[in-house]
DNA sequence: AATGATCCAAC
RNA sequence: AUUGUUGGAUCAUU
């Protein structure tokens, strides 16, 4: 209530606290529905253009049916308690290197109000995340995680911790989620909300598949719980003094000893279980596509391949368009790989 | 200062 | 057909 706020000392101790606000914690539920952040978080879900949920409605569709009350009759459920989020639509993606995912899609509805307290919820978590962790957070990227690794080698540290947290998510304790989220987050019909949509379940070819455990991918929310999911594995891992640069799942230790390389090990052994650990030399090692070797910054092997790849379905010309437009095809495509590549050609020192 | 579209990458 | 976050490039518009 207010007397937080009157808890609160004049002076230089309020800048210092400017950016925690426990007066307003129990009040998330209330910001989520304010009708402005609805508004952005439906111009997202819409500029996304993405597929339909389980239900088929389309986005083309979805504002006809807000207006005819259908939105009113949410916003109520939501604020009764009585709202039960669809199933999400279980899909099947080919990765390039040619592995599977297999996200869902929440409906359009499911997207915006995910999206919506998305929004609320990033500037709360975000700012207590770890410095090493660089995937999917506002003002970061991959380029500065490679950078980071790339930093830590020339420190002398020769041995590589390499992990594959992909599986990790597919097994996720929702009451552990929940007591991560209840640290910050008081309200508890938020709290409730959230964790109907970790239950919310699978929809697979008709077949219905119960989520239990997993943590569904797919949902404008996934990302954020992910982070704060792996936020506790970077405090551990700080806490002891350990160098490394996450990307969401992709995660990279350097350290100066494989004995130390293998204290890393330990240290997260709990996130790993029976999954892909390695420690490696340096120059065996690869993180978001990226190798490091002699110092340098270089295209992975599969990188590379892929670029060739690409650049020859591009320039195949079986499919009977203009030349200009071709070279215009050809020309966008390399502007946008480069800029992200391209940090491998700078950066030679060392 | 905004906001709309196209595209690229990481996961 | 293919969801999502984040970063970036380009173009366009008041």
């Amino acid at each position: 209530m207010s007397d937080l706020n009157t808890q609160m000392p004049s002076g230089d101790d309020v800048t210092q606290r400017h950016d925690l606000k426990p007066a307003f914690s129990h009040d998330l539920f209330e910001q989520v529905l304010q009708r402005k952040n609805l508004q952005t978080a439906w111009n997202r879900v819409r500029a996304n253009k993405g597929a339909d949920g389980i239900n088929g409605m389309t986005l083309d569709e979805f504002p006809a049916w807000a207006k005819a009350g259908h939105w009113k009759t949410v916003t109520t459920d939501l604020e009764s308690g009585q709202y039960q989020p669809s199933p999400v639509r279980r899909i099947e993606i080919d990765k390039p290197d040619g592995g599977k995912r297999q996200p869902g899609i929440p409906t359009v509805t499911d997207r915006v109000i995910q999206q919506a307290i998305a929004q609320v919820l990033t500037p709360l978590f975000d700012p207590g995340f770890s410095k090493h962790s660089f995937g999917f957070r506002p003002g970061r990227n991959g380029q500065q995680a490679v950078k980071q690794v790339q930093s830590l080698i020339k420190e002398g540290r020769r041995f590589a911790v390499d992990v594959d947290f992909s599986k990790f998510f597919d097994r996720v304790n929702h009451d552990l989620l929940m007591t991560h989220l209840g640290r910050k987050v008081q309200d508890k019909r938020l709290l409730k909300l959230i964790s109907q949509y970790l239950r919310a379940g699978i929809i697979d070819n008709a077949f219905y598949i119960e989520s239990r455990e997993a943590a569904p991918q797919g949902g404008p929310l996934s990302p954020l719980l992910a982070n704060i999911m792996l936020n506790s594995l970077d405090q551990e891992l700080e806490k002891r003094g350990h160098k490394f640069a996450r990307y969401a799942d992709d995660f990279s230790s350097l350290a100066k000893s494989r004995r130390t390389g293998e204290r890393v090990l330990r240290c997260i052994s709990y996130y790993l279980k029976n999954r892909l650990k390695l420690v490696v030399k340096t120059t065996e090692s690869q993180f978001l596509g990226f190798t490091f070797r002699a110092g340098c910054i270089q295209w992975h092997p599969k990188t590379q391949l892929k670029f060739k790849q690409q650049v020859r379905r591009l320039t195949n010309r079986n499919w009977g368009v203009s030349m200009r437009f071709q070279l215009f095809k050809v020309n966008q495509f390399l502007r946008g790989w480069i800029n992200y590549f391209g940090i491998a050609a700078l950066r030679r020192s060392g």
